[in-house]
DNA sequence: GTAATAGTGTCTTTCAGACAGTATGAC
DNA sequence: GTCATACTGTCTGAAAGACACTATTAC
């Protein structure tokens, strides 16, 4: 009698958990990279207990311990909370983190592995003009949008493909990811575990993780354009070219060497070492990231037009 | 026996709450407004249930309890977790969201209003010039930076005062909203409900209330600069001029008429009704937002410099 | 020399910022 | 007419975007 009460305590108490996720990017020889677990299929997180100091600690410690590395720069990314995550009346609400670092080997005695993103998503990388996979992923998106059921509601579809996939005229915006991943999802066309799908779009994960994946990659696509959050993926020395190459890399395309240098120099966030690189070809200069100037002046965006005063 | 062990089982379950706080703006002739409970010293907030379908719909259903306001767009705005927010060893997560409206009439039994958000952070509106709260602010901060232990802490204390207060030549940004509160905060100039501070610098709210309210004007002054958002706080019809306002009371700071006015024009985010208003001096013509061109074709910020392909 | 990669000079177009002007109503 | 507010035309200078060219190494 009193077992049956306490259970039913536990059950109406701990149905709602608390789960950190955290997506950890590194860039590594012109590939955007993450750390994950469980053989690529899922992404580094735990539970939040009562041991954490914060949100940031606890998540800390559970990719210490399940990955073995440590984090330098994180910032909070969303919080999510869907019933429909488990099958039972559990409640989970995931808080999800965006770390940055440089890639260490992998962690000995984890399943701790650095993946390329665009193996989960490999319509977003451009860099090598437009990828094969595009063509089923159009083909495939249109039917779903002329299987729509009222005439409105095709032309909404057709609109919201064509603007996030850059189809008919409308160019390619790199910060759209978690948008492009939401329409494939809602077409049936991406798998995860569990989740069969009749294209194989990306590699499949855990629960929503690679949903968090393109939050994630929007997020940090959307921020290396108004602050300096590339150089927290940079080893200590770098030439332009490598620093291009890092952002081409998040970015999924390819991006203008001349103007890119101008961009970099007039901001005044790196400095010559004196030193040079030697390979074949020109050395180029070797140049670090000036920590000390990232006072908090961002560079804030498309302006408002102010009045004198 | 078995009554303790349920006791200690309570206690160990039920020590993480989860709270939903919202961040209702509009605006009402000129002034940007928070919706606010308890005699403007809280912002509408309640625990998440099971009831509730998603985060989203349970804050829906609490701003609806506590002030008989229904919402239109949200935005989740960040997930804080701080022991020290409660005395006890229970622990609060408060997932805040901003949502933006039109003002309606002081819901009737409530203690719901309606509060000008620079009743909160006085320093924040510099539409009539720097306000004089700035004096007092300023001499209390360089107090403040003096005190530091050491020469470094002096530096990065002077330093951190003037990026964020836009002084010693540094230009005012009124995106810093967070940051100057922050500040203000570690310097102990602001009182809050049960702390105490030596300089009145606004009026205080309960917990950390005030501090989750600059994060949403923080996040609204920048959004309004890449994102349409301005027209969720606009009637159906206004003039060019009232639209302006609207985004003046927002950002604290006046514009430039004539480049407002073509920056709008060429986003051909609306159109004009036919009408004019009428009253002393030229009459105006009215114009309603273009609600169907939202699509998702972000006025991307400052952009990376693309190759051609 | 050639191949390969690094780095510079400068032209053109676009657009933000600022100027000063004209238009249309109430009285 | 005056006063008050609404609206327009256009100059200027600073960047964004694109062009082609020169420099320095390994072999």
């Amino acid at each position: 009698m009193e077992k049956t009460a306490q259970q039913q305590l536990i059950r109406a108490l701990s149905e709602t958990t608390i789960e950190l996720i955290a997506v950890i990017v590194a860039v590594n020889a012109g590939d955007p990279r993450v750390l994950t677990i469980s053989n690529g299929s899922a992404l580094p997180s735990g539970p939040f207990e009562m041991v954490h100091r914060s949100l940031q600690a606890g998540l800390r410690l559970w990719v210490k311990e399940q990955t073995h590395h440590a984090l330098g720069y994180m910032e909070q990314l969303y919080t999510f909370a869907d019933r429909e995550r488990t099958a039972t009346t559990q409640r989970h609400i995931s808080i999800s983190y965006l770390g940055l670092t440089r890639e260490a080997r992998d962690a000995d005695g984890t399943d701790a592995c650095w993946q390329s993103w665009y193996r989960f998503f490999p319509w977003e990388d451009r860099r090598a003009g437009v990828p094969d996979v595009m063509h089923d992923i159009t083909a495939q998106l249109n039917a779903w949008a002329d299987a729509a059921a009222t005439e409105y509601d095709r032309s909404q579809r057709r609109r919201r493909v064509m603007i996030a996939f850059g189809l008919n005229g409308v160019s390619w915006n790199e910060e759209l990811a978690l948008q492009r991943y939401q329409l494939l999802w809602e077409a049936g066309l991406v798998a995860e575990t569990g989740i069969p799908a009749p294209l194989i779009t990306g590699v499949a994960m855990t629960h929503d993780h690679r949903r968090i994946l393109a939050t994630g990659i929007t997020r940090l696509r959307a921020k290396i354009k108004y602050r300096p959050v590339v150089f927290e993926l940079m080893p200590p020395e770098f030439t332009f070219l490598d620093l291009q190459r890092a952002v081409e890399a998040l970015a999924g395309r390819l991006l203008h060497k001349q103007n890119f240098r101008r961009m970099i120099e007039q901001q005044e966030l790196i400095e010559e070492t004196g030193q040079e690189t030697r390979g074949a070809g020109r050395p180029a200069r070797l140049f670090r990231f000036r920590r000390e100037v990232v006072d908090e002046r961002a560079v804030t965006g498309s302006k408002l037009p102010l009045a004198r005063n």
